[in-house]
Order: C-alpha cells, then sequence, then structure tokens
DNA sequence: CAGTGGATCGTCT
DNA sequence: GACGATCCACTGG
C-alpha cells in the first residue's frame, strides 16, 4: 500500500485526477476503527467554469473556502439536511477543483461499518451513492479541511484497472447547471454493483 | 427496473 | 424562505 501524498493532488487536471481514483483505497481511522474501501465511483467539479460547482463563477462563501484553498485535503458538506458528502480537493491555491466520491466496495473494517449504516448483513448497497459513503467510513461536515494524510488518508494498493473498465458518464443530480450537466465529467468502475446510479448510465 | 414522494437542516439570498 | 452534488420506502409493470 503507497499512500497517495500531496503531490497527486496539487496536480491542475481535475479530471485525471478524477478518473485516477477509480481503484484507489480510502481509508479512515476514527477512535481507533480503522475503516476502508475501494473507489469505484467519482465526479470532477471543475472549479469557478463549471456551474454545477459549488464554487462557480467565483462563489467564496464560509462553506466553499476550503475548495479556494491547496489540495490535498476533505471538502464535506452536507447535502438535504441528511447526507455528508466527502469531497477531495485538488489542485493550488486559487483553483476550486475537488472530486466527489460516489461510491466505494467496502474492503476492511466490515463490522464498524456494518454498524455504522446499521445494518445486520452484508449487501451491494453499502457504499454505494455519496451519502452512503460517508457514512460507512464515519467521515461528516466536521472534517472539512483536514489534511488526507492523517485520519483520512487515500492509498494505492497496486491494483492495476484497465482504461477500458472505467467508463463515464454525464454527472448526477446537476440538472440545475444547464449545459454544463452535459459534461461527462462522472467516472465508474464497469461492472460493479457498489456503483450507483441508473443502470443505463452504467454500460 | 422505473417513477414518486417524504425526510430534514445548513447555507445563501 | 427556498432549496439541495441524496436516500429509502413504496408503487406498479
Amino acid at each position: 500500500m503507497l499512500k497517495l501524498d500531496d503531490s497527486f493532488f496539487l496536480r491542475e487536471d481535475v479530471l485525471k485526477i478524477a478518473r485516477e481514483l477509480i481503484g484507489k483505497i480510502l481509508l479512515t481511522t476514527f477512535d481507533g476503527k480503522r475503516t476502508s474501501g475501494r473507489i469505484v465511483e467519482t465526479e470532477a467539479y471543475q472549479g469557478v467554469i463549471d456551474r454545477a460547482s459549488h464554487a462557480y463563477n467565483n462563489r467564496r462563501t464560509a462553506r466553499t473556502e476550503v475548495m479556494f484553498g491547496t489540495g490535498g485535503v476533505a471538502y464535506v458538506y452536507l447535502c438535504y439536511g441528511i447526507h455528508h458528502l466527502f469531497n477531495v480537493v485538488t489542485s493550488t491555491s486559487g483553483q476550486p477543483h475537488a472530486v466527489l466520491i460516489r461510491a466505494i466496495e467496502p474492503v476492511e473494517g466490515i463490522r464498524t461499518i456494518l454498524d455504522r449504516v446499521r445494518k445486520k448483513h452484508w449487501n451491494a448497497s453499502i457504499g454505494r451513492g455519496p451519502g452512503n459513503v460517508a457514512k460507512a467510513l464515519g467521515i461528516h461536515t466536521g472534517h472539512t479541511g483536514h489534511s488526507l494524510q492523517d485520519q483520512i488518508s487515500l492509498w494505492d494498493d497496486g491494483a492495476r484497472i484497465r482504461k477500458s473498465a472505467i467508463g463515464s458518464s454525464v454527472r448526477i443530480g446537476v440538472d440545475y447547471a444547464g449545459e454544463d450537466a452535459l459534461l461527462p465529467y462522472r467516472f465508474y468502475l464497469r461492472g460493479n454493483p457498489h456503483v450507483s446510479g441508473r443502470t443505463t448510465l452504467n454500460r
């Protein structure tokens, strides 16, 4: 296992980073409980020029400020009052790019994960969808701004994903973004049961 | 499998 | 005061 260091996140090409994160391991250690999952679905949000992004048009607020800072940290926000959505902030200061982690296939700490999602038995929906990713790994809005080298970290475990195994599509739930809603900025591991979204999007 | 509606609250206007 | 980078339960085919 090789930890992804800052140089991975500081690059400018957020689409490339979103694609490369497919197959990587997202690991958290909270209260001595270690849980991890393989990333099987991501979405890129391309800063100020992307109408789907919270940072569109240089929109700086207390909430979005962290995206304008240096990459390699977490941006977690509350959606619909219920769901905590975890993003990886990328690029250098001033370029508010981010990658939303939309689905994981759980790897380590299955019992802890089952406790967190209040399920008794394993099933393929665990880790499916961004709200469920954060829930399974214990990530919440309080982790915004935290470095991705500590309690939350990303790893390359050596798994090699063929380019043809990664599909792309439009992003989910961004209808408000006008023509930017049509951009193919969502990436997923083909055939993986933990991937979210309609089946027609996942071919 | 697809479509619908309710839950729930921080954030921004 | 409106709404959202969602999820689940439930309906019908």
